[in-house]
DNA sequence: TTGACATACTGTGCTTCACACAGTATAATG
DNA sequence: CATTATACTGTGTGAAGCACAGTATGTCAA
Protein backbone atom coordinates (compact mmCIF):
# COMPACT_ATOMS: atom_id res chain seq x y z
CA UNK A 1 0.00 0.00 0.00
CA UNK A 2 1.42 3.45 -1.29
CA UNK A 3 -0.82 4.91 1.63
CA UNK A 4 1.35 5.16 4.60
CA UNK A 5 4.80 4.70 2.72
CA UNK A 6 3.56 8.23 0.98
CA UNK A 7 2.61 9.96 4.29
CA UNK A 8 5.77 8.82 5.82
CA UNK A 9 7.53 10.55 2.84
CA UNK A 10 5.84 13.88 3.40
CA UNK A 11 6.29 13.61 6.88
CA UNK A 12 10.14 12.94 6.63
CA UNK A 13 10.46 16.10 4.02
CA UNK A 14 8.76 18.27 6.50
CA UNK A 15 10.69 17.43 9.74
CA UNK A 16 13.63 17.60 7.18
CA UNK A 17 13.53 21.15 6.40
CA UNK A 18 12.58 21.84 9.82
CA UNK A 19 16.09 20.13 11.67
CA UNK A 20 18.31 22.66 10.55
CA UNK A 21 16.15 26.12 12.60
CA UNK A 22 15.66 23.45 15.25
CA UNK A 23 19.34 22.70 15.89
CA UNK A 24 20.16 26.63 15.66
CA UNK A 25 17.69 27.41 17.71
CA UNK A 26 18.63 25.52 20.58
CA UNK A 27 22.34 26.43 20.18
CA UNK A 28 22.07 29.29 22.09
CA UNK A 29 23.33 27.23 25.07
CA UNK A 30 25.83 25.26 24.70
CA UNK A 31 25.26 21.92 23.89
CA UNK A 32 27.20 18.42 22.14
CA UNK A 33 25.71 16.22 19.71
CA UNK A 34 24.01 13.78 22.34
CA UNK A 35 22.85 16.19 24.43
CA UNK A 36 21.10 17.81 21.58
CA UNK A 37 19.64 15.24 20.08
CA UNK A 38 17.88 14.23 23.33
CA UNK A 39 16.79 17.42 24.14
CA UNK A 40 14.93 17.99 20.73
CA UNK A 41 13.14 14.62 20.70
CA UNK A 42 12.00 15.75 24.71
CA UNK A 43 10.46 18.76 22.55
CA UNK A 44 9.28 16.77 20.42
CA UNK A 45 11.60 16.49 17.11
CA UNK A 46 12.59 12.97 16.81
CA UNK A 47 16.06 13.09 14.99
CA UNK A 48 18.57 10.40 13.74
CA UNK A 49 22.30 10.26 14.89
CA UNK A 50 23.61 9.82 11.60
CA UNK A 51 21.57 13.14 10.72
CA UNK A 52 22.19 15.43 13.47
CA UNK A 53 25.95 14.69 13.40
CA UNK A 54 26.30 15.56 10.19
CA UNK A 55 24.18 18.59 9.96
CA UNK A 56 26.32 20.23 13.14
CA UNK A 57 29.72 19.93 11.30
CA UNK A 58 27.63 21.64 8.31
CA UNK A 59 26.62 23.97 10.23
CA UNK A 60 29.99 25.00 11.40
CA UNK A 61 31.49 24.60 8.03
CA UNK A 62 29.12 27.17 6.58
CA UNK A 63 30.08 29.76 10.29
CA UNK A 64 26.60 29.57 11.61
CA UNK A 65 28.40 27.56 14.52
CA UNK A 66 31.15 27.38 16.58
CA UNK A 67 32.62 23.94 18.17
CA UNK A 68 35.06 22.91 20.73
CA UNK A 69 36.08 19.72 22.62
CA UNK A 70 36.01 19.75 26.38
CA UNK A 71 37.97 16.72 28.17
CA UNK A 72 37.76 17.40 31.10
CA UNK A 73 34.50 15.84 31.61
CA UNK A 74 33.12 12.00 32.33
CA UNK A 75 33.64 11.82 28.64
CA UNK A 76 35.21 13.59 25.93
CA UNK A 77 32.45 15.80 24.25
CA UNK A 78 32.10 18.60 21.34
CA UNK A 79 30.39 21.28 22.35
CA UNK A 80 28.76 23.55 20.12
CA UNK A 81 27.18 26.74 19.97
CA UNK A 82 25.86 29.74 17.81
CA UNK A 83 28.20 31.69 16.18
CA UNK A 84 27.97 35.73 15.41
CA UNK A 85 27.19 35.19 12.46
CA UNK A 86 24.47 32.47 13.13
CA UNK A 87 23.08 34.96 15.38
CA UNK A 88 22.36 37.40 12.35
CA UNK A 89 20.69 34.58 10.44
CA UNK A 90 18.48 33.02 13.06
CA UNK A 91 16.10 35.59 13.24
CA UNK A 92 15.83 36.02 9.44
CA UNK A 93 15.22 31.99 9.45
CA UNK A 94 12.55 32.58 11.67
CA UNK A 95 10.91 35.00 10.42
CA UNK A 96 10.93 32.76 6.77
CA UNK A 97 9.61 30.15 9.05
CA UNK A 98 6.94 32.26 10.08
CA UNK A 99 6.22 33.28 7.00
CA UNK A 100 5.98 30.09 5.54
CA UNK A 101 3.41 28.73 8.76
CA UNK A 102 0.90 32.17 7.88
CA UNK A 103 0.89 31.35 4.08
CA UNK A 104 0.28 27.23 4.74
CA UNK A 105 -2.92 28.41 7.16
CA UNK A 106 -4.06 30.35 4.33
CA UNK A 107 -4.06 27.43 2.40
CA UNK A 108 -5.17 24.55 4.77
CA UNK A 109 -7.93 26.83 5.82
CA UNK B 1 30.10 35.22 1.65
CA UNK B 2 28.23 31.97 3.36
CA UNK B 3 25.99 33.89 5.23
CA UNK B 4 22.70 34.52 2.31
CA UNK B 5 23.76 31.38 1.38
CA UNK B 6 23.25 29.93 4.28
CA UNK B 7 19.75 31.39 4.42
CA UNK B 8 19.08 30.60 1.54
CA UNK B 9 19.59 27.20 1.70
CA UNK B 10 17.59 26.74 4.61
CA UNK B 11 14.77 29.27 3.40
CA UNK B 12 14.53 26.30 0.11
CA UNK B 13 13.98 23.30 2.97
CA UNK B 14 11.78 24.59 4.43
CA UNK B 15 9.74 25.42 1.98
CA UNK B 16 10.86 21.89 0.08
CA UNK B 17 9.18 20.02 2.80
CA UNK B 18 6.12 22.03 2.47
CA UNK B 19 5.22 21.64 -1.25
CA UNK B 20 3.68 18.70 -1.48
CA UNK B 21 1.19 19.06 1.30
CA UNK B 22 0.56 22.59 -0.11
CA UNK B 23 0.11 21.16 -3.72
CA UNK B 24 -2.30 18.00 -2.37
CA UNK B 25 -4.47 21.25 -0.61
CA UNK B 26 -5.24 22.76 -3.21
CA UNK B 27 -6.03 20.24 -5.93
CA UNK B 28 -9.45 19.52 -4.06
CA UNK B 29 -10.45 21.76 -6.85
CA UNK B 30 -9.33 20.48 -10.36
CA UNK B 31 -6.73 22.50 -11.63
CA UNK B 32 -4.04 21.67 -14.38
CA UNK B 33 -0.18 22.32 -13.83
CA UNK B 34 0.36 25.96 -14.58
CA UNK B 35 -3.18 27.33 -13.31
CA UNK B 36 -1.77 25.38 -9.93
CA UNK B 37 1.69 27.35 -10.24
CA UNK B 38 -0.14 30.50 -10.58
CA UNK B 39 -2.21 29.44 -7.83
CA UNK B 40 0.45 28.47 -5.45
CA UNK B 41 2.50 32.06 -6.12
CA UNK B 42 -0.66 33.94 -5.40
CA UNK B 43 -0.89 32.39 -2.22
CA UNK B 44 2.53 33.09 -1.78
CA UNK B 45 4.60 30.04 -2.36
CA UNK B 46 7.05 30.52 -5.35
CA UNK B 47 7.40 27.10 -6.90
CA UNK B 48 9.74 26.39 -10.25
CA UNK B 49 7.80 24.57 -12.92
CA UNK B 50 10.81 22.10 -12.65
CA UNK B 51 9.74 21.27 -9.31
CA UNK B 52 5.71 21.19 -9.95
CA UNK B 53 5.35 19.25 -12.67
CA UNK B 54 7.71 15.95 -11.61
CA UNK B 55 5.73 16.87 -8.07
CA UNK B 56 2.34 16.11 -9.56
CA UNK B 57 3.47 12.89 -11.48
CA UNK B 58 5.21 11.49 -8.42
CA UNK B 59 2.00 11.65 -6.52
CA UNK B 60 -0.09 10.67 -9.52
CA UNK B 61 2.31 7.76 -9.63
CA UNK B 62 2.15 7.26 -5.49
CA UNK B 63 -1.70 7.39 -6.18
CA UNK B 64 -2.56 10.95 -4.50
CA UNK B 65 -3.70 11.98 -7.62
CA UNK B 66 -5.51 11.67 -10.87
CA UNK B 67 -5.24 13.52 -13.99
CA UNK B 68 -6.96 13.77 -16.95
CA UNK B 69 -6.07 15.34 -20.74
CA UNK B 70 -8.85 18.10 -21.30
CA UNK B 71 -8.32 19.49 -25.40
CA UNK B 72 -11.58 20.88 -25.96
CA UNK B 73 -10.27 24.10 -24.58
CA UNK B 74 -7.99 27.21 -25.75
CA UNK B 75 -4.94 24.38 -25.64
CA UNK B 76 -4.21 20.86 -23.84
CA UNK B 77 -4.16 20.53 -20.68
CA UNK B 78 -3.21 18.25 -17.99
CA UNK B 79 -5.64 18.49 -15.43
CA UNK B 80 -4.85 17.13 -11.78
CA UNK B 81 -7.30 16.57 -8.60
CA UNK B 82 -7.41 14.54 -5.90
CA UNK B 83 -7.57 10.99 -5.45
CA UNK B 84 -10.01 8.66 -2.69
CA UNK B 85 -6.79 7.81 -1.16
CA UNK B 86 -5.63 11.25 -1.44
CA UNK B 87 -8.20 12.74 0.38
CA UNK B 88 -7.54 9.86 3.20
CA UNK B 89 -3.86 11.14 3.38
CA UNK B 90 -4.47 14.92 3.26
CA UNK B 91 -6.05 15.55 6.74
CA UNK B 92 -3.22 13.07 8.29
CA UNK B 93 -0.64 15.28 6.77
CA UNK B 94 -2.05 18.18 8.09
CA UNK B 95 -2.00 16.77 11.62
CA UNK B 96 0.93 16.12 10.69
CA UNK B 97 1.98 19.62 10.07
CA UNK B 98 0.13 20.94 12.71
CA UNK B 99 1.92 18.80 15.08
CA UNK B 100 5.81 20.22 13.55
CA UNK B 101 4.41 23.93 13.98
CA UNK B 102 3.03 22.99 17.38
CA UNK B 103 6.76 21.43 18.46
CA UNK B 104 8.89 24.74 16.20
CA UNK B 105 6.72 27.30 18.61
CA UNK B 106 7.90 25.70 21.54
CA UNK B 107 11.29 25.65 20.16
CA UNK B 108 11.59 29.11 19.16
CA UNK B 109 9.42 30.74 21.95
C1' DT C 1 1.56 40.31 -39.62
C1' DT C 2 5.02 39.89 -36.92
C1' DG C 3 7.33 40.07 -32.83
C1' DA C 4 7.03 39.68 -27.94
C1' DC C 5 5.20 37.73 -24.07
C1' DA C 6 2.29 34.63 -21.45
C1' DT C 7 0.84 30.10 -21.39
C1' DA C 8 1.65 24.99 -20.88
C1' DC C 9 4.16 20.92 -20.76
C1' DT C 10 8.39 17.65 -21.07
C1' DG C 11 12.99 16.07 -20.06
C1' DT C 12 18.05 15.72 -18.34
C1' DG C 13 21.61 16.28 -15.12
C1' DC C 14 23.48 18.09 -10.78
C1' DT C 15 23.68 18.67 -6.06
C1' DT C 16 22.33 18.32 -1.62
C1' DC C 17 21.06 15.87 2.30
C1' DA C 18 18.41 12.78 5.47
C1' DC C 19 18.70 8.31 6.60
C1' DA C 20 20.29 3.53 6.97
C1' DC C 21 23.90 1.02 8.41
C1' DA C 22 28.19 0.12 10.47
C1' DG C 23 31.81 0.80 13.55
C1' DT C 24 34.46 2.45 17.82
C1' DA C 25 34.75 3.23 22.57
C1' DT C 26 33.83 4.76 27.26
C1' DA C 27 30.73 5.38 31.48
C1' DA C 28 27.16 3.70 34.35
C1' DT C 29 24.18 0.31 36.34
C1' DG C 30 22.68 -3.94 38.07
C1' DC D 1 30.95 -8.67 34.35
C1' DA D 2 27.48 -7.98 31.19
C1' DT D 3 24.22 -4.94 29.51
C1' DT D 4 22.68 -0.47 28.51
C1' DA D 5 23.25 4.40 27.82
C1' DT D 6 26.31 7.59 26.23
C1' DA D 7 29.01 9.88 22.45
C1' DC D 8 31.16 10.30 18.21
C1' DT D 9 32.77 9.05 13.23
C1' DG D 10 32.23 7.43 8.57
C1' DT D 11 30.28 5.40 4.07
C1' DG D 12 26.81 4.55 0.81
C1' DT D 13 22.34 5.39 -1.26
C1' DG D 14 18.16 7.16 -2.77
C1' DA D 15 15.08 10.89 -3.23
C1' DA D 16 13.94 15.18 -4.80
C1' DG D 17 14.18 20.25 -5.74
C1' DC D 18 16.13 23.03 -8.94
C1' DA D 19 18.71 24.78 -12.92
C1' DC D 20 18.66 24.55 -17.52
C1' DA D 21 16.99 23.42 -21.95
C1' DG D 22 13.61 22.52 -25.28
C1' DT D 23 8.94 22.56 -27.69
C1' DA D 24 4.83 24.74 -29.01
C1' DT D 25 0.54 27.38 -28.91
C1' DG D 26 -2.37 31.55 -27.51
C1' DT D 27 -2.75 36.48 -27.33
C1' DC D 28 -2.12 41.19 -28.08
C1' DA D 29 -0.11 45.39 -29.47
C1' DA D 30 2.51 48.12 -32.95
Amino acid sequence: MANTESLENVVLELRRGVITLAALSQLGTEQYGYSLLKQLSDLGLEVDQGTLYPLLRRLEAQGLLVSVWKLEEARPRRYYIISAEGKKILPKMKKEWAGIVSVMDKMLA
